[in-house]
RNA sequence: GGAGGCAUAGCUCAGUUGGUUAGAGUACUUGCUUGACAUGCAAGGGGUCGCAGAUUCGAGUUCUGCUGUCUCCACCA
């Protein structure tokens, strides 16, 4: 393999778009559904297709891709289905926007079929961008793949799908009252309103009595509704209301005639205790209406102007008639009184314009038969939410699902295939086009509504694998591995997608749910267009390159919680990112070889064997975690093993053999080096892909990419125990002299001798007098036997006890006698105080008897240490007397 | 009205089944142009883990209550 040189500086401009662009050539991310290894899918939440990329999509991408080359490496036939939806009312909008703007002109000037292309053209421009997009994330996904969800194959499922539940009785058509938003002029699902607490009245209106002088009185926030009451409604067991039932109102401005009439959705003692039944503009007025027999009376228009029913307020808009009204109510005496009132106002979901409730002819899906499978698997852990606590979200909301307003007055999106017969009024809903009634042969004319964009993602799992065809990808990649996505559509899509599954399926599509949360700004607001305070990714790739966007997105992210992303966080990720090339930039410079071959077991250094113990445990915290979706423990621990472990010491210690050539264990020290960065590239990889893959080129290497190199395993070989917790304590030595150098202020360049006490002496080779000599600034070493200070002649020393040794640094022209002591005093105070607590400790009747053998005799063995310690400081004292 | 999250260093957050002296990044102080890296190295200060109880030999971690905060669902006209 050819060893790559790498840039003298980190510049990951000059190599991501290169090879992702080689990874794509090789088709490594395309698997082959006949390759007999175990699968692992996961599908895209498909971002709309005209959309641009944003951190939301940037943290969903990034958690996907993680866990898909982590499971590519580990051998599975790993698949990652990627696409983009035709995000039904949002791409409209836009494209209605732009004929606006830019021509004048509304979609009714064009008409539905000129319209519509230039919709699809509008996708052609610009559907390309997002994807492009993905790309520069490196989303590992299978281009080969790629689908739309209004292509053929797509549409084909959505058709299959809509007839199947049709045949079986699962869709039906009817008037009911649904939110419909006069904005987009269009129903909405309950899953598209979102309610927002809005100031308002409410106005407390006379209903005369007729044929009595009295009155009765009715609040209402939404007076313009009235014209539509065709009731008043009472509770049968109100005793202040009891006897209005049967009596006749009047209802003021229109003097149309209403029933008082008896439902126990009255609330007794709520307001005046009568309420006025709207069935047409009302959810619970319109159960009530159904339950009395009352007619429904429509008073707006689509684009909520009031219609002839409001009478002389017609074509007023809804709130302009409310003023009107409210004023004409006052003057003729029929207002009682405003009350000041904060209440939940419904809004659509895309423009938030208020959404109101009205009666409509729609399409449904009935969902209390989908429901139940789509609860049960649930129930049972076929499919787990990760964090589970989403669970109860999701039960929550299928256990108490109305049934599913599928239609849209939208001309982009899928058309229901239903088809009316003007001439005898059937009504033929088809898998296919007709164009005539197959009951008279006249002339059908298709159904106008399109389906909620929901309707179509629904079927994602499934319809981008081939579904209705019998694909080999279904049998192989179906049910998927994993669903990544956020908490905010949990209902729209994932809920959808369960009982979907089950229904056509006949299988969950997923077995794990995994839930992130929301990328918020620095301050922890949400990112959004109106503030003005969404970050671009695009940008952040453009200054710190896609692998430290990654990071900032995968690190400290934990399942289903939200995260600020503020400029630390990717400054950080990059100076990480930067540190990572350095070293590597380090190991490849003092390469000779070009093939890595990890020496035996009795060559290795005693630092060898503690970085390869290191990295072993990495290797099963890393694996560990990402099992658990601990994406960013996972990362952590990588993070923290090539920072503090491999650069802050493995390389320091190393540099002695590296440095001499000469050095018989030059090769062995290059071998240790380059093996060990190749195994944290391997686990970094999937977090970080082209840094890894840049500096994994430039090393000795058997695979063609890190990408499709194997995952590294724990290997019990690697636990060299004993030999790591000798060299931990040479570290520790070594960094107490730091320390107390740093302390005194004694700059690197005044070296100064050690001698050093330690029963632990068969812990310090060759090589120890040069780590002191290059990381504790000495200029001579020597080690004696045992622990007593005694054996050291050394006088005027500053003197550090560690818990392995007793340290002396002869330093007689600076030393402070009466400081020495205090600092050794302090020493004592605290030494004596971990002892005091841990002989309370292990006292404890309760402690010893109930504890963990190993807890206990961890106690018992530090203790031991501590009683050293104490003794070497009382030595130390002494010694300057 | 119902459900849930969060509360740990100045700031942003980790802390996996209860078990070393509670960690990281960043900020701050001090010293270092040590031949990979000043996007760096070394050291230091800084926390009664929101409050009150309970369980336990042992609680940041489990349970109960409370306070503050955020979110979702439902919605009474």
């Amino acid at each position: 393999m050819n060893m790559t040189e790498l840039s003298k500086t980190y510049a990951p401009k000059e190599f991501e778009d290169r090879i992702y662009k080689n990874w794509c050539d090789k088709g490594y991310f395309t698997p082959d559904p006949k390759d007999g290894k175990p699968a692992f899918s996961v599908v895209i939440p498909p971002p709309n297709v005209t959309g641009q990329l944003h951190m939301g999509h940037a943290l969903d991408e990034t958690l996907q891709d993680i866990l898909v080359r982590y499971k590519r490496m580990q051998g599975f036939s790993t698949l990652w289905v990627p696409g983009t939806d035709h995000a039904g009312i949002a791409t409209q909008i836009k494209v209605e926007e732009q004929l606006r703007v830019n021509e004048g002109l509304t979609r009714y000037d064009l008409g539905r079929e000129k319209f519509l292309e230039r919709v699809w053209s509008w996708k052609e421009q610009y559907g390309g961008r997002i994807i492009s997009q993905l790309k520069k994330l490196g989303a590992s996904c299978d281009w080969t793949r790629e689908r739309f969800i209004m292509d053929e194959g797509c549409s084909k499922a959505v058709r299959e799908v809509f007839v199947n539940l049709y045949d079986k009785g699962l869709i039906y058509r009817g008037n009911r009252i649904i939110n419909w938003c006069p904005h987009c002029i269009t129903a909405l699902s309950d899953a598209e309103v979102e309610y927002t607490e809005q100031n308002g009245n409410f106005w407390h209106i006379k209903y005369p009595i007729k044929g009595e002088d009295g009155y009765v009185e009715i609040a209402t926030t939404r007076p313009e509704t009235m014209f539509g009451d065709t009731a008043v409604a009472v509770n049968p067991e109100d005793e202040n209301t009891k006897h209005l039932i049967g009596k006749t109102l009047i209802l003021p401005i229109v003097g149309r005639e209403l029933p008082v009439i008896a439902d126990d959705y009255v609330e007794i003692g709520f307001g005046t205790g009568c309420v006025k039944i709207t069935p047409a503009h009302d959810p619970n007025d319109f159960l009530v209406g159904q339950r009395h027999g009352l007619e429904q009376i429509r008073v707006m228009n689509d684009d909520a102007t009031m219609n002839s029913y409001a009478g002389k307020y017609e074509g007023m808009d809804r709130y302009e008639c409310r003023k009107a009204l409210i004023a004409d109510l006052e003057a003729e005496g029929y207002l009682i009184k405003t009350v000041p009132h904060a209440h939940n106002v419904g809004t659509c979901y895309r423009c938030h314009n208020t959404v109101e409730p009205l009666t409509s002819n729609q399409w449904f899906v009935k969902m209390e038969p989908l429901a139940k499978p789509a609860l049960e698997v649930v129930y049972d852990g076929r499919v787990k939410f990760e964090p589970e606590r989403f669970t109860k979200t999701y039960t929550n909301w299928m256990e108490n699902v109305h049934d599913w307003c599928i239609s849209r007055q939208l001309w982009w999106g899928h058309r229901i295939p239903a088809f009316y017969c003007d001439a005898c009024g059937e009504m033929t809903v088809s898998k296919t086009d007709i164009d005539k009634c197959p009951k008279c042969g006249a002339p059908v004319r298709q159904e106008n509504d399109v389906l909620d964009t929901w309707f179509s993602s629904a079927l994602w799992p499934f319809s981008t694998m081939g579904w209705p065809e019998k694909t080999e990808e279904l049998a192989k990649y179906y049910p998927t591995s994993v669903l990544v996505t956020g908490y905010d559509i949990i209902f729209f899509w994932v809920a959808r997608m369960v009982f979907s599954g089950m229904e056509h399926m006949g299988k969950e599509p997923f077995s794990t749910v995994f839930i992130h949360g929301l990328v918020r700004d620095a301050q922890g607001r949400k990112m959004s267009k109106s503030l003005g305070n969404g970050i671009d990714p695009l940008e952040i790739i453009d200054q710190y390159g896609a692998d430290a966007l990654r990071f900032a997105l995968a690190t400290g992210n934990s399942p289903g919680n939200d995260m600020r992303f503020s400029d630390e966080k990717i400054e950080a990720a990059r100076n990480f990112a930067n540190k990572l090339w350095n070293a590597s930039r380090f190991v490849r410079m003092n390469l000779t070889i070009d093939k890595i071959t990890l020496p035996e077991e009795k060559d290795l250094a005693l630092e060898d064997k503690w970085i390869l113990k290191k990295l072993n445990d990495l290797v099963t915290t890393a694996t560990k975690a990402l099992d658990s979706y601990e994406v960013g423990v996972a990362l952590s621990a990588i993070y923290d093993f090539i920072w503090d472990i491999f650069c802050d010491w493995y390389i320091e210690l190393c540099k002695i053999r590296l440095s001499d050539k000469e050095n018989g264990n030059n090769l062995v020290a290059q071998n240790v080096i380059s093996y060990v960065l190749t195994v944290a590239l391997k686990l970094l990889h999937p977090f970080m892909p082209f840094i890894t893959e840049e500096i994994y080129q430039s090393l000795p290497h058997d695979d063609e990419s890190i990408m499709i190199s194997a995952y590294p395993a724990y290997d019990a070989k690697f636990d060299f125990a004993a030999d790591a917790e000798r060299m931990e304590r040479l570290i520790a030595a070594i960094r107490a002299i730091r320390a107390r150098r740093n302390e005194m202020n004694i700059v690197p360049s005044r070296k100064a001798k050690v001698y050093i006490a330690t029963k632990y002496s068969d812990s310090f080779n060759e090589n120890t007098a040069v780590f002191f000599s290059r990381l504790a600034s000495a200029s001579e070493v020597e080690i004696a036997e045992g622990f007593d200070s005694s054996v050291i002649s050394a006088d005027d020393a500053v003197q550090i006890v560690t818990d392995a040794a007793s340290i002396f640094l002869p330093l007689s022209d600076i030393i402070d006698v009466e400081k020495e002591k205090e600092k050794l005093a302090v020493e004592l105070k605290k030494t004596e105080g971990e002892i005091a607590r841990l002989e309370g400790k292990l006292s404890n009747a309760g402690f010893v008897a109930k504890a963990p053998a190993a807890v206990v005799e961890g106690e018992k063995e530090k203790l031991a240490k501590y009683k050293e310690k104490l003794e070497g400081i009382k030595q130390a004292i002494a010694k300057l007397q």
